[in-house]
DNA sequence: ATAGTTTCTAGAGCTGACTCTAAGTCAAGC
DNA sequence: GCTTGACTTAGAGTCAGCTCTAGAAACTAT
């Protein structure tokens, strides 16, 4: 069973002129042509794209995926450098990670002032007096429900 | 108190270059200047930074994020499209997460599947007999090996 | 006062990742 | 045989988000 490149795309939800781009920059050394030159695409091609768009969506550079996947060409020399190459990037999106479920904390935390200050009518609740600065306090307010056991995400939550 | 783009710069690990950028977008309107035309940042400035930074780590595009400063900019009026935008981007965040925990566990398998090719000498042993293609049974393997109840994180690891 | 550092603006340049155009090839249906 | 549509290449264009340059003005330290 093969593929042309618009099924390949159909099915991947990938344009061909992206999948095109790819092959052009490294990532598809594996993509068989037929006699016409048009690219062929074996259900085996399928394990690579499912590892190219791993490591897109883990925010890899199209050229280190295109490292990762000559060094898969090349055979059982070059295992423990795929290995450790995983290792390294399987590291960095853990480091992400966490970082995000910092933003999103963040996010609720403001999402609390601006719910506090819709109850009120107006944000100058949570301004230091005759001023349109924000009072530090408000935000130790917000950490010291979360302290007591609160969640965040209900905190932000509008009635 | 108050600081120069350079202090703001080292402060937030952020360029001046990137500063005056922002500036330019319209992320930045809040910033007072003194008389001879320079950006002078204020304490409560920090607060919308903080901000800022926080929507591009959520990946915001830059021009939402103006969009969202313009909101705080406009007054009480705006507290609740303020709400909801927080509200939308902490849902992005939620749902990026939850992909970004699948791409993980992808990556942990392929590193079980590295690692068990390591402890053979060769990738070969999860080829299709008398092909270079991978048997679609080891990943099956894989899954049953979780489904019973190991982490992937640790089948991935070398011992 | 002067040298060195910092800042200012406008605008050019860069990078990554596509995205498309042009001109041509090939396969399928009428 | 001829049209239609999917494919090919090389190379140009686009977009976001910086990043830097040039030239001028303004602080800072001696």
């Amino acid at each position: 069973m093969s593929y042309s490149i618009g099924q390949v795309s159909e099915k991947l939800s990938i344009s061909p002129y992206t999948l095109r781009y790819y092959d052009k920059e490294g990532l598809l050394p594996f993509v068989d042509r037929n006699d016409a030159g048009r690219r062929r695409f074996k259900d085996n091609d399928f394990n690579f794209l499912e590892v190219i768009m791993c490591l897109k969506e883990a925010d890899v550079p199209v050229k280190q995926i295109g490292d990762f996947i000559d060094l898969c060409m090349t055979g059982d020399t070059t295992l423990q450098a795929r290995y450790d190459f995983l290792t390294e990037h399987e590291q960095a999106l853990e480091k992400k990670m966490a970082q995000l479920q910092h933003t999103l904390d963040f996010l609720r935390w403001k999402k609390w002032y601006y719910k506090t200050a819709l109850q009120a009518g107006t944000e100058s609740i949570h301004y230091l007096p005759g001023t349109n600065h924000v009072d530090p306090a408000v935000h130790v307010e917000f950490e010291k429900l979360v302290a007591n056991g609160a969640s965040p995400e209900e905190l932000g939550k509008l009635a």
